[in-house]
DNA sequence: TTCGTATTACGATGCCTGTCGTACAAGCCG
DNA sequence: CGGCTTGTACGACAGGCATCGTAATACGAA
């Protein structure tokens, strides 16, 4: 009998804003996390990205991505699987993320 | 004889970061002002731009905007003109600056 | 040169945030 | 059960930032 429910609070759509997405992807660690779950099938656990920060850090990072709307959180076990909310956002800021995250790839090439 | 030399610094080209594009244009301020400049055809003075803000913080907002390198900034007389580097943020970060302000132009007509 | 307009500079203030360490909880597995 | 993995909660700390008020500067016009 779990004593904390273990439920993630995700906003919904209508509650999403641009300068809270923008906001979260304006910070290196939480680009990162976004640029590699854009490579992901079906998301990541938090354990398979390679942050350069402790794990406290991390989910700090995580937590402000979710509560932006920006990723969608589950537990599996006791890994939390994190996916971005793609259509979501493309349906509020059509383009936004991609352009995001292709000009965060193309830079990470370099 | 100007004692000040009245000159902008502004970012080359190859200056301009991601991550502080997004952080200038993740402020309801900032994002009013981008919005507002791009309805223009050759920029607009600060004073043209209405904010719900003293114009000291004015000031401060739009240094933010031009040392990301999201505008460009000169001076006609007292006046100083602002105008969006549009074809820099765009070779930079293709269909960003459209989507940002395509999503803050919808919402704000809700 | 004097006045008015447009904008900046500087200092202060209070909040937000990225970072860490330590301690703890939830779930799997032997 | 006991350990291992994964992630959280909490507190602390330093730096950043949005905001303001006041004083000052640059320029154009009278």
């Amino acid at each position: 009998m779990p004593t904390h429910m273990r439920v993630l609070e995700h906003p919904d759509v209508e509650e999403i804003h641009l300068e809270a997405v923008l906001h979260a992807l304006a910070d290196p660690m939480r680009l990162e996390i976004v640029r590699f779950l854009a490579t992901t099938e079906d998301g990541a656990a938090c354990s398979e990205i390679e942050l350069a920060v402790t794990k406290s850090t991390g989910t700090h990072h995580y937590r402000v991505l979710r509560e932006a709307g920006v990723i969608n959180q589950v537990y599996r076990g006791t890994a939390k699987i994190n996916s971005l909310r793609s259509t979501d956002l493309d349906t509020l800021f059509p383009g936004l993320l991609a352009s995001v995250i292709s000009a965060a790839t193309r830079r990470s090439q370099r």
